[in-house]
DNA sequence: GGAATGCTTCGATGAGGATCGAACCATGCG
DNA sequence: CGCATGGTTCGATCCTCATCGAAGCATTCC
């Protein structure tokens, strides 16, 4: 009875079907236009406007008009995160896969979380970066002097932008473990797909190596 | 329309504001009797119980018979977290709160998150301990040799429950940093109150210290 | 300008589900 | 036993809200 935040109005928005599917697929971290988000949801158009504008009213989603396009994405990575966490009770409680399927085994390899990279790959990832020191860890992830010229060096830029911070612990639900978000989990998302290691699968969050980027992907990041 | 884990049907679980009362209630960690829930949600009886049936369908929630009373507890630490995670969000988004007030206040300072300690001096406590060496953190946090030994000393005795590790990190919403959770927070927040060194505010998550205990607190764990 | 595309608003329909009173089980007490 | 207390089930009511077709704006292309 007594108020709190409202925590049943947020809930609820992520509660209705039509909703839940659009903010899955804008987990994928790219902005979506109302069309694409009205097919993701098997709904019609009209229906899906109403559902935006309510996820817009909600403060969930952020809007960016280019002429005639309107392309909606996740307003902030503290609703990605909590996204996720819904995600993760959903797999816990839900009826017990009896089999993971290859698509999901994908995804529990590699996948996007909204801007950066998330699954085994990613957690192993940040675990070699303290190993090498190019992170540190104090109360925050912190990027040491080192890191620094590292990234650098490797042509991933960072700089931090307002609001955010450069490094972030994100926690993963399929392998319970911490892996890297913030201005460098997603520059280093970047730089994967731009030099073409790896491809965004076809309407997932998975992301699939090819062997050769893998390859140079592990040297990079994990050898 | 590809069917994930079942998102939306958790999210509308916590999505009725009667429910979401409930939740936020038995975030205080102390599992709850239907009545007393019935109370707190400010419905009839007949309506929590029908609440609460699907919450337990959903597998948010434990249950546990004693006599003709009935106890109703968050089924999981994963639980607690995801609904950290929507107050967090809830907190982003709501109204621009124009006063904290008091009992907001006390809520920053201290509160029960589900079976352990959270809040300003819970986060700066698990920095100490950092600082001390008695927890390490590689991938996850370790209890040292040296801490091992100190929670003994204090009559802290940790046994590695199956499935629930001694420590954990969870964020906290209102510092957005960490603090700690696991067997090991929990028996800290069950020191804290034997001793009574604070105590649960009524039909509230604040944990209010007393003078003499805010200094012995600080004394073992803050200095 | 006119036509086409992307999206939103309006209006009507329909279904799911939240609610409570009353009746119904179960446990404990005298 | 009989009565009180804690809890659930049943039934009826009511209201919110998801849905879509049709119409209305806005932008771009020809």
């Amino acid at each position: 009875m007594r108020e709190g935040p409202d925590i049943a109005r947020i809930a609820s928005l992520v509660g209705d079907p039509a909703r839940a599917n659009m903010l899955n697929a804008l987990m994928g971290g790219t902005a979506l236009t109302a069309s694409e988000l009205a097919l993701e949801a098997g709904v019609s158009l009209p229906t899906a406007s109403s559902h935006l504008s309510k996820l817009m009213e909600g403060g969930l989603l952020t809007l960016a008009s280019q002429g005639r396009h309107r392309y909606y994405g996740l307003a902030s990575a503290q609703v990605a995160g909590m996204i996720e966490a819904i995600i993760g009770v959903a797999e816990a409680v839900g009826p017990k896969r009896v089999r993971p399927g290859p698509r999901d085994a994908a995804m529990r390899v590699a996948r996007v979380c909204y801007d950066h990279l998330a699954g085994e790959q990613a957690v192993a990832m940040l675990d070699r970066l303290f190993d090498k020191k190019l992170l540190l860890r104090d109360n925050e992830i912190r990027l040491s002097s080192a890191g620094a010229s590292h990234f650098s060096a490797l042509g991933i830029d960072i700089q931090a932008k307002a609001r955010r911070p450069v490094c972030r612990a994100c926690l993963d639900w399929s392998v319970r473990r911490s892996h890297l978000a913030g201005t460098l989990g997603a520059a280093i998302l970047d730089k994967i797909i731009a030099e073409k290691w790896a491809r965004r699968e076809k309407d997932s969050r998975a992301v699939v190596f090819s062997p050769g980027g893998k390859r140079e992907f592990e040297r990079v990041f994990l050898s």
